[in-house]
DNA sequence: CTGAAAGCGCTTACAG
DNA sequence: CTGAAAGCGCTTACAG
């Protein structure tokens, strides 16, 4: 009559419960459930232990296992904002993955580590994941080298870091490509492109697609206009109208981003501006939103989902010192839809 | 010389490191860190721990602490899908508390749930959280039941359980009651309701409110028109058709919904309803996107981040057997921008 | 083919 | 005021 006596038929059961039950010794219910190919065994015994597992509906404790092995089952995502659609997929992407491998998904903001006094890193610190994926920008320096420090395994997803050495990223400069292409193909030739932050690795690649493509196009230096701001809509209002004031007058603009995209609709509005039928816009993203747009949005769609499955793959399969560059390339395609038409 | 040897200065530091270079006892580094109130110790005595602990720049081994004491420092939080920014903020704030008591959040998705064999479920039953959040709708009766057999503590978020028992949610009849008051002043009196989904809990409230709102103004039951539809914009866009169709002609439509509204705003625009002139539209949850959609909508503002703070608290606090039924009921404001104007 | 034993890194009642 | 010991639930090299 102990006062915390468990209910019979409660769910804590142990690697004990299961051995009593199949008459074996407790390492024989590890090395069955582990598959241990090193372990012979009758054809007979296994099954009493799986019929014991089964009917104790018996789940390995993660701490005890963690402890032993050293391996936690577990991999962080830092991302720096849940409401941006484009990590959304990521995420979507890396749950897949890692629950393929027995793996959850430890999701975390660069916002709450900002927050508390004990910061996120702390409790990953704790050993509470095997590796960490760091989606997005506003990583401080100082905290990759504790990565480092800490002989914690980690990888850049869509961004490159510093020296480098381990990241995984999409094809920016062919998005940009088959952006700007879409708009040559439909007759545009002064084309200006809305680009992301000057430190975002993304916002770098895709200017150069851009600037790759009109080169290509044989048009001159002098037909370029670019203008640029954080990827969000009242940096893309922003750019818009920086772009709508020029002398430039171009038919068409390539928005390097979602989120750029939205302001830059809402800019044109404003003004008056009737797009496609004064100005075409493609951008770079394909969300489920993009369709509900005013008017439709015609965008290049990214393997984001792709991207975050590969990351964990990545993070999983290589060593915390081995160099991890990839490209995630595929799919990617032009997805038309009523912001785009030839020039009038 | 053996193969696995640490590096120097490597950060697989344990109590037992702390307590040499201390010079005491492990127990006695563990009730410092912990703050043990029952520990007498000379002030001397104290700072050399604490200056062993920052010096190694130790941190607890989060699997040992929890197989030790059988608290893990994790909540489950699960939603349907990462995409829809209501739960963005949900999240947010979850995290944010949980952040502030120490604990790390573990997001996932029911649609993860069923790709895999082993499920999410699995995964967090092997002890990984303390308890689990359950955002949104769709959660199959036999997995409740499964938290219930594993004594695993759960709370349904924004919504309420089979019997009732374990729930926080928003008070939704008040925010339909303040979208239709709006519509009500500004002299609208044929008001129609965009609602969403018959099995949803937030659905039905938000209906009630809406019902109580027009029944106070006088207005008989022929005025009222509803639709529904499942929380999507292509749900929105389907509802709106509907009521545009009937003959009832109202001058304001309630949309319970965001993600409604976003359909139902472009159905307008191809139908060539033009908002506000034609018809206001108001809807429930104000989010950051509200402001570029077109025209920019006017909404209830709804404590969502609150809402995720406040379950966390309410998990934690609470006893596995306990009832926890709470709403949380401020901030709620009305955020008027110009999707909403007297009829003409 | 299967079992006994050690140990992962903590915490906590108990001893002194 | 501080230390010694047991034990949480696993896994794995070793023994037989």
């Amino acid at each position: 009559m102990t006062p915390r006596q468990k209910t019979i038929g409660s769910k804590r059961v142990t690697i004990i419960d299961v051995a009593q039950r199949a008459g074996v010794d407790p390492s024989v219910v590890s090395r069955v459930i582990n598959n241990d190919d090193r372990l012979r065994i009758k054809a007979d015994t296994r099954e009493r232990v799986v019929a014991a597992v089964r009917a104790l509906d018996y789940r390995p404790n993660a701490a005890a296992r963690t402890l032993r092995t050293s391996k936690v089952g577990a991999i962080g995502l830092f991302i720096p904002d849940f409401a941006n659609p484009v990590y959304s997929e990521i995420i979507a992407g890396a749950e897949a993955a890692a629950s393929l491998a027995g793996c959850v998904v430890v999701t975390g903001t660069d916002e709450v580590v900002g927050r508390s006094e004990q910061t996120y890193l702390d409790l990953l610190g704790s050993g509470r994941v095997d590796g960490v994926l760091l989606a997005g920008g506003s990583l401080k320096k100082s905290e990759q080298a504790r990565f480092e420090a800490a002989a914690m395994p980690y990888l850049f997803v869509n961004r490159r870091d510093r020296d480098g050495s381990r990241y995984v990223v999409l094809d920016d400069n062919r998005a940009a490509q088959v952006a700007v292409r879409h708009l040559l193909d439909l007759g545009h030739r002064s084309i200006a492109m809305i680009g992301g932050p000057s430190g975002a690795d993304t916002a770098r690649r895709r200017r150069q697609g851009y600037l790759a493509a009109m080169k290509k196009s044989g048009e001159g230096a002098e037909s370029l206009l670019m203008a640029s701001a954080d990827y969000t809509p009242s940096g893309g209002f922003a750019a818009f109208n920086e772009i709508a004031e020029s002398s430039a007058r171009p038919t068409a603009v390539f928005v390097a981003n979602f989120a750029l995209a939205i302001g830059a609709l809402k800019a044109a509005e404003r003004r008056g501006i009737r797009i496609p039928e004064d100005l075409s816009v493609v951008a770079v993203h394909d969300l489920a939103l993009a369709e509900y747009l005013y008017p439709a949005l015609t965008t290049v769609q990214m393997p984001l989902r792709e991207l975050g499955a590969r990351a964990v793959e990545l993070l999983m399969a290589h060593g915390r010192t081995d160099q991890i560059q990839d490209t995630v390339r595929e799919p990617m395609r032009l997805v038309e839809r009523e912001s785009t038409a030839a020039p009038r």
